[in-house]
DNA sequence: TTCATTTCCTGTCCTATGTCAAGTGGAATT
DNA sequence: AATTCCACTTGACATAGGACAGGAAATGAA
């Protein structure tokens, strides 16, 4: 049941099976439907999820009151808001189901205990971590150096079924442009 | 002699003065002069940072072979190149000092053998990266959100001595402009 | 079905920023 | 002192993308 998740840890930090079933113990499974809130801003988060099956995104709202999505969550992709998560303080953003999801989820409380009782949990949960800053950091550069059309083909290519299932309005606000312009650079691309 | 650092480890994760003394227990002092190297890219990074004293920046080359200024590093923050450090992989930056640097530095072993030692080490470990993470979402969005000057204005205003000591043309690769338009709107700035 | 809403595209015009080239002043080198 | 760099500025022009308004197409509600 949990193939993909107990995957998923062992790529993080290679370890046996019998380990990585350890580290996945308490994770439970949970369903949101379509446009349903994993999160909601100004609560603590209290869950971190594994995407199993769908697709979610997180966003946030900008000085002027517009919706800014911030993230995507397609399938085995891991989604949570990290500040809020570790450190208890309020989240500033949302993260909503685009499609129908599936999850594997697990609490802090309970994560808290196997990270004192399973130095490889404590291990994947800090290179975890690591690995967020550090695609964090590679869309920040792709932000400042490349052109919107280069970063829209970047993100099709790379997860193409978030194309299939989100409006165009959401790529917009996470590539940072406006979605007219959005919908010209899709015109320009068709053509190459 | 170790009071920022303790100052500022307690500021991550509250603990007793006492408690934060075994965790500082293996930070050494470095010295780095102008112009020297904390990292340098394609090596791994071996030793993670806390900075007492002067001001460093990362970098590493765009698909031109510009050089982008990814960071700065003044007086009481923490530099390192997280996933190199933490994944012992080659790193893609460098870590250079822009002036005489003065730094409590932790060796990788050192730091794992504390993790494993002191459960408060490791907390404040994961609660650190969990910041710089946040710290980076909130660079992030303001890079998606902001224009040039808003952004060059937040930067001197919370980073003043980085003004100071630091060639514009590091600040403009950082905000993500041409040093052109970095002295444009400086120009303006003056104006208001 | 019909009506309302949302999503997406397009035209016009505008602004922020990039590119390139030239020039100034200061610091370092000889 | 003369020379060479380097950091920074400025001007002219080009371009990516934003703002706003209008309309077509899809979606959802009644």
């Amino acid at each position: 049941m949990k193939e993909n998740l107990i995957q998923f840890i062992q790529q993080v930090l290679p370890m046996s099976t019998s380990r990585a079933e350890l580290v996945v113990a308490k994770f439970k499974p949970v369903k949101i439907e379509k446009n349903g809130y994993f999160l909601k801003a100004d609560s603590v988060c209290n869950a971190s999820h594994f995407m199993e099956k769908g697709i979610a995104r997180s966003y946030t709202y900008d000085l002027e009151g517009n919706q800014v999505t911030t993230a995507f969550y397609p399938a085995n992709t891991y989604a949570s808001d990290l500040l809020s998560f570790f450190k208890r303080t309020p989240a500033k953003e949302y993260i909503q189901a685009i499609t129908d999801c599936e999850t594997w989820s697990i609490t802090y409380e309970d994560m808290q205990a196997s990270f004192h009782a399973i130095p490889e949990f404590r291990e994947f949960g800090r290179l975890n971590i690591v690995n967020q800053y550090s695609l964090l950091k590679e869309r920040m550069l792709s932000n400042l150096q490349e052109t919107a059309d280069q970063r829209y083909s970047d993100l099709i290519h790379s997860h193409p079924e978030i194309l299939q299932h989100v409006p165009l309005k959401y790529i917009a606000s996470y590539l940072g442009i406006a979605d007219t312009s959005l919908s010209r650079i899709r015109k320009e691309a068709v053509k190459k």
